[in-house]
DNA sequence: CTAATTCATCGTAATAGTACGATTAATAAT
DNA sequence: ATTATTAATCGTACTATTACGATGAATTAG
């Protein structure tokens, strides 16, 4: 993106908009998916699930794990990666928390 | 962003990330959070609210339009904005659903 | 009719994100 | 020791996003 103005913020507003990014790529969304489903970790096999290069699934790997949501396991050359319970529940919360707000909201345009 | 293969992966994990994309800048989460928390509608003044320009705001109230979560109301020279209830539902379900599948997850690693 | 108000859009500048080939690092296999 | 395997990282190219000033369009107020 462009410049994000992240100081001008809250730090819970932040926090929220880096969560989504996690879910803001196609791929990314099905690598939580692959990862949520296979209850058991998985290695490079997403490569193997996904149509992007193998260079293109590590970055979108590291950036999942730049935000926290996804751990990694090294063994090598072997790399066994899984959702972290913890953020995976915290970002549950936080829109779960967010949509709620609106629960019995009105359109009124 | 760069290049994004859409057209690689499904129509649901597109949607996904579409919808994600609605949350995924703070500035975004302040005018949502504005709009859900004021059940009636906010106009121009998201601009005060906001610390960013008016020309910017804008832009990003017609992303959020774009992905159907908002929705504006023009009365000249004033417009009105307000949540989606339609989509701000499916973005409700669709993320709960997306959580669900990890239920009772166990991280391995 | 002439401001003044409100908001969209255009033009521009700069940063962020996506993608991939090639290379590197680390280990296992032979 | 050499080779094969796996995955991170580098370098590069290109597209998307963000931001803002300036301008334009549509009404209302005077």
């Amino acid at each position: 993106m462009g410049v994000t103005k992240t100081e001008l913020f809250t730090a819970e507003q932040s926090r929220v908009a880096e969560l989504a990014k996690a879910f803001a790529h196609p791929a990314r969304v099905a690598i939580l998916q692959h990862l949520a489903k296979t209850q058991t970790c998985i290695c490079g096999d997403l490569v193997d699930v996904l149509p992007l290069s193998q260079a293109t699934v590590s970055q979108h790997l590291k950036e999942l794990s730049r935000i926290g949501i996804i751990q990694g396991n090294v063994q090598p050359p072997r790399v066994c990666y899984c959702i972290n319970e913890v953020v995976w529940e915290e970002a549950r919360a936080s829109f779960g928390q967010f949509f709620d707000v609106f629960v019995n909201g009105k359109s009124c345009c």
